[in-house]
This record gives structure tokens, C-alpha cells and sequence, in this order.
RNA sequence: GGUACCAUAGCUCAGUUGGUAGAGCAACGGACUGAAAAUCCGUGUGUCGCUGGUUCAAAUCCCGCUGGUACCA
């Protein structure tokens, strides 16, 4: 079995570049984008359908618009989610083409991550609801490097990444069921200068698309905005918008710098794939879609 | 035309009584295994507008020039 992968920093175009895969290799579309699984955020997620469209046919796509805004989704949903897509695909002959910019994601699946079903642990979680927080985070920094804040944000968070720990400590044998796979991986790119003005021109467009009035209604739809900030880029600087912490310009101006800032994180993230062995066969983004030679 | 003020990093600016410069933002590099578009760590990148002078020593004081801002004509 083949999986080919399309990643890239955000506005390269590896969307498109994968329905035309897809087209001409008799192939479906798995996404590997930490935001696009939601429904409803389109305009800010860069969620564009008609670049599934190649020559009037619709390319089948998979972990796009399966979840709710608001709702919780995790690499490991990602994981189970791409595992079952790959098989589906594969199954009907078909190849998987996982396609996205979330690096955690891509290398999840890339570098075979040991991800399992974690089931609750009600003696533990009773044992440590007891604790408070800084307890809590001590023995969750006794059990791993913590390398961010956000699992220790809240007491729930907590409780669950330390049962998470103590699961894997516990069962350090299990080996999760991944599928056996050939992998080529490919990366569309620009230079750098190159991907920023192609960002800045794009949220010009998305603003005049809408993308304001995408969160106004998220918003109405009785998404927490908190929530949205968490989601970052548009969706935060959008919604600080809304709330008048920031005016018109200075939102522009902060999300321009922000997204660009992101795809420097993305590039980051390739990197040091490569150099933990994954061969990434870059494409320049300059050149027509006729470069799927490459199969 | 006259007077005053300003000119320091990519940008906005600090820089005490002279001892060859430093913050914020940007930029750049990195980390990352259950929210990852999140979260966090590291790095100063400079003919101190130009020219001449005073001084052991000038971003700092003085002359002139250039450019800008304000006010007066």
C-alpha cells in the first residue's frame, strides 16, 4: 500500500495540488488540518471546496467538517480518524493522499506515534481530585517534560494528561494497529517572502469574503469565545475584534503578523522531520499542477 | 526667507554630568505525543544623517551641510 502526503506551509496551495492527485491516481483526500475538521469555519480556516472540484468531478475528502465548532478534538481523534480513512480508501483500491499543515498531525502518522485509547481511570481521578493544581502539575511534571501550558490550564486538562502518562507507563507493550504503508512525502513551498505577500493578499480576500461576519455567527450559534480564541489566528483576532479590544487596522495588523509567524512554525516543524529521517521531496510552488509526474 | 525642535536596529523610540549603544514590536532559529492555527524557549541584526573641529576619548559638545516637523513671515 502507498500513502502519499501533500504538506506545506499554509497558502501554497496543497488542496488543489492534491484533488489533481487524486484525479489523475484514482485517489481520496485524508486532511491533517488541526482546524478545517471543524464545520462552519471555512472562510478563516481556508476551507475552499471548489478546490476539491478537478475538471468537474469532486474528490472524495476525509477528516474535513466532521466535527462542531466548540467541540474537542485531539491528535489521537486525528489518529483514529486517519486510520480508518486510510483503510476505507485502500480497501476500494483507491490511495490515500493525506494532505495538510498541521505538523503535529502529519508527524503522528509519519513517525508512527504510539497513541492509544486511554479509558478513564475513576480510582486515580478520585486520588487526585483531592489535589490542587500546582499539585497537580508537579506530578504531571514528574511524569513528562512539560514543554507548554495548555494542559495545564484547568484542573480537567490536568487530571487528564497525568491518567494519559500513567496509562502508557503502565502499558508500555501495546502497540497501536497501525496500517503498513510505502510513504512518499511531498512539500509545496515558496520562498519566504514569497508565502507572506501570498498571506497578506489572501486575508485581504478572506475579509472581503466575510470572514468578520463567519465568527459573528459562530458566535451567534452560542460558540464560547474563549473558545474561538483558542483557536487562534482568525478566529482570536476576529473575535478581539468583536469584543472592541482591538480596532479594525490594528486586527489586520496583528493577524498578518500572526499567520505569517505561523507558517515560519509550520516550516519548523517540516525541518525537523527531515531531519529525523523523513524525506521530503519539495515542489516549487511556481510550478503548474503538472508536476504529479512524480508517482 | 527667519526661528525652534528632530535625525540612533526593519519600525516606534531610550541613551544620565563625553568612556564606540539598548528596550518593545518585527525578523531569525528552536522545542513540541491526547486543545498544536495552541503553548513555550533562545538570538541584537547598528558607518548613532553627512562633513569638519574640540578632546586621551564624541551618539553625546561646537561649526557647516542635507532631510524632516512646527511656528513666524
Amino acid at each position: 500500500m502507498k500513502l502519499i502526503t501533500i504538506l506545506g506551509p499554509t497558502a501554497t496551495g496543497k488542496t488543489k495540488l492534491a484533488a489533481h492527485l487524486a484525479f489523475r491516481a484514482n485517489g481520496e483526500i485524508i486532511g491533517a488540518d488541526s482546524r478545517q475538521v471543524f464545520r462552519k469555519m471555512n472562510i478563516g480556516t481556508g476551507k475552499d471546496y471548489e478546490d476539491y472540484i478537478v475538471e468537474g468531478t469532486l474528490i472524495p475528502y476525509h477528516l474535513v467538517d466532521i466535527m462542531e465548532p466548540g467541540e474537542e478534538f485531539s491528535v489521537f481523534d486525528f489518529y483514529k480518524g486517519f486510520v480508518s480513512a486510510f483503510n476505507e480508501i485502500s480497501g476500494k483500491g483507491k490511495l490515500p493522499i493525506l494532505c495538510g499543515g498541521t505538523g503535529l498531525y502529519l508527524e503522528s502518522v509519519l513517525k508512527r506515534y504510539l497513541l492509544m485509547e486511554v479509558p478513564e481511570n475513576i480510582e486515580l481521578r478520585k486520588g487526585l481530585s483531592a489535589k490542587d493544581e500546582n499539585e497537580l502539575i508537579e506530578i504531571l511534571s514528574g511524569l513528562k517534560s512539560l514543554h507548554n501550558t495548555t494542559d495545564t490550564v484547568c484542573k480537567d486538562r490536568l487530571v487528564r494528561a497525568i491518567e494519559i502518562e500513567y496509562f502508557h507507563k503502565e502499558n508500555p507493550a501495546k502497540q497501536p494497529q497501525w496500517p503498513e504503508f510505502e510513504s512518499y512525502v511531498f512539500g509545496v513551498n515558496y520562498e519566504r517572502s514569497v508565502v507572506m505577500k501570498r498571506i497578506t493578499s489572501r486575508l485581504k480576500t478572506r475579509l472581503d469574503n466575510g470572514m468578520v461576519e463567519e465568527v459573528e455567527s459562530l458566535i451567534r450559534s452560542g460558540v464560547k469565545k474563549d473558545r474561538l480564541k483558542t483557536y487562534g489566528l482568525e478566529y482570536k483576532y476576529v473575535t478581539q475584534y468583536l469584543e472592541k479590544e482591538i480596532d479594525y487596522n490594528e486586527m489586520f495588523r496583528l493577524l498578518n503578523i500572526a499567520i505569517h509567524q505561523f507558517s515560519k512554525r509550520q516550516m519548523t516543524w517540516f525541518r525537523r522531520m527531515e531531519r529525523n529521517g523523513i524525506n521530503i521531496y519539495w515542489i516549487d510552488g511556481n510550478m503548474p499542477i503538472e508536476d504529479k509526474v512524480d508517482l
